[in-house]
DNA sequence: CATAGACCTTCCAGCAGGTGGAAGCTCAAG
DNA sequence: CTTGAGCTTCCACCTGCTGGAAGGTCTATG
């Protein structure tokens, strides 16, 4: 299969599939014209690694666990602690995020918007009174 | 003030004051010997900045902001076009982790974390089976 | 058989937003 | 006078791609 097709089939641009492999995350055979080819079990890691990193897994924990994938003698322990600490990461960036927001909204609310230049939000971000 | 002391003022390290003013969002006075002179307008600036950033606004939004900061004429209602704009980016990044929280917690409740080799979390993500 | 256009290849550069380190100057304390 | 902290510049590197140039290849059509 071709690069274009392994493309589509995965979600993932082609770019990012030679980007990739550049960087060690999978090694497809090549035809003699030179083209990638790409078998199933290439486009399995390729689907892999898109959930895996549409859901935050950083590029370096991808390689964590597709090494831990094609190890049939692996802990399923060690793939739980991973995925995990992931969530901690979540949640933690949740609770941020959350955060911003309330702080965003009541600068945003406290804002006339209209003409006059005093603007509750400049004043706000540039920490003349406590938001706190 | 040297850049020490505004780097501990404003809470931003050294290195990143020196990138803000590489990139133009600030321009200390230069002391006798060389070193940076930091003005309390120059700490506003880096107040602002380090709210401003620690808020998801982006460089470029800052750099927007911090000119309509230092015009007297700007209007509210700018300000607050900008800060709207990032409230609904916040709320959509909110959106996206819960999603992918509920996702992941799926996978990590459904995984037993024993000695066994069958993992549902590398499954899921490998998908196996749908997790839709 | 020629040619157009879609696909593939490699390589090089750059994006955001910094961070780390080397080499060298300056300042304050003892 | 020396030591160590702090300052300077510059250059490279980080993550995770993305865009583009220059060129080879494949397929369909005339």
């Amino acid at each position: 299969m071709n690069i274009g097709d392994a493309a589509e089939r995965s979600g993932l641009p082609a770019k990012t599939i030679r980007y990739y492999e550049d960087i060690g995350l999978l090694k497809p055979d090549r035809a003699g014209n030179g083209y990638r080819d790409y078998s199933t079990a290439d486009l399995h890691r390729l689907r892999f690694l898109q959930r895996a990193r549409s859901l935050g897994f950083s590029v370096e924990e991808c390689r964590q666990l597709l090494s831990l994938y094609g190890d049939t003698r692996r802990e399923s322990a060690d793939v739980k602690a991973i995925a995990t600490a992931k969530l901690d990461d979540i949640d933690r960036k949740i609770r941020e995020l959350t955060g911003l927001q309330v702080m965003l909204r009541q600068l945003v609310d406290s804002c006339h918007g209209d003409h006059r230049p005093d603007c509750p939000i400049i004043d706000g971000l540039s920490g003349r009174h406590d938001l706190h």
